[in-house]
DNA sequence: AAGTTGACCCCGA
DNA sequence: TTCGGGGCCAACT
């Protein structure tokens, strides 16, 4: 059989199943993956995607911090601060109010 | 082809 | 207290 990156596949498919008001960790994700230190590469799959056509809601995943480090690489017009106020997300100096109350946990997917 | 980086996180000095 | 380096996976140059 071949052998996927199923590390980033579940990442993506995780990210997919973020719940609209909620907000999750690159950390979260990749330790939900299997891989705790894989964070960074979490990000990266964001940015792949972002190339490819899938539809995921980076602008729900944020650092540890809870700081949307990745707004830069939104459209300028469409940042993330905007889209997560749209779902009722409020942002602070690029920082997420709240953001332990809402934050996400990855689920079990399928 | 190989090497380096990246929307990160954690630990040590 | 602040600063630096290491580690992980896959894609990009």
């Amino acid at each position: 059989m071949k052998n996927p990156p199923d590390f980033a596949e579940k990442v993506i498919d995780t990210i997919m199943q973020i719940p609209r008001g909620k907000v999750t960790t690159y950390g979260a994700l990749a330790a939900f993956c299997g891989s705790p230190k894989s964070a960074r590469y979490v990000g990266n799959l964001l940015k792949m995607s972002r190339y490819s056509s899938y539809n995921l809601p980076a602008h729900r995943v944020v650092n540890r911090h809870g700081m949307l480090t990745g707004q830069a690489f939104f459209d300028v017009e469409y940042p993330m601060k905007k889209r997560l106020e749209e779902e009722g997300v409020k942002i602070e100096s690029n920082q997420v109010v709240n953001f332990a109350h809402l934050f996400w946990k990855p689920t079990e997917p399928l």
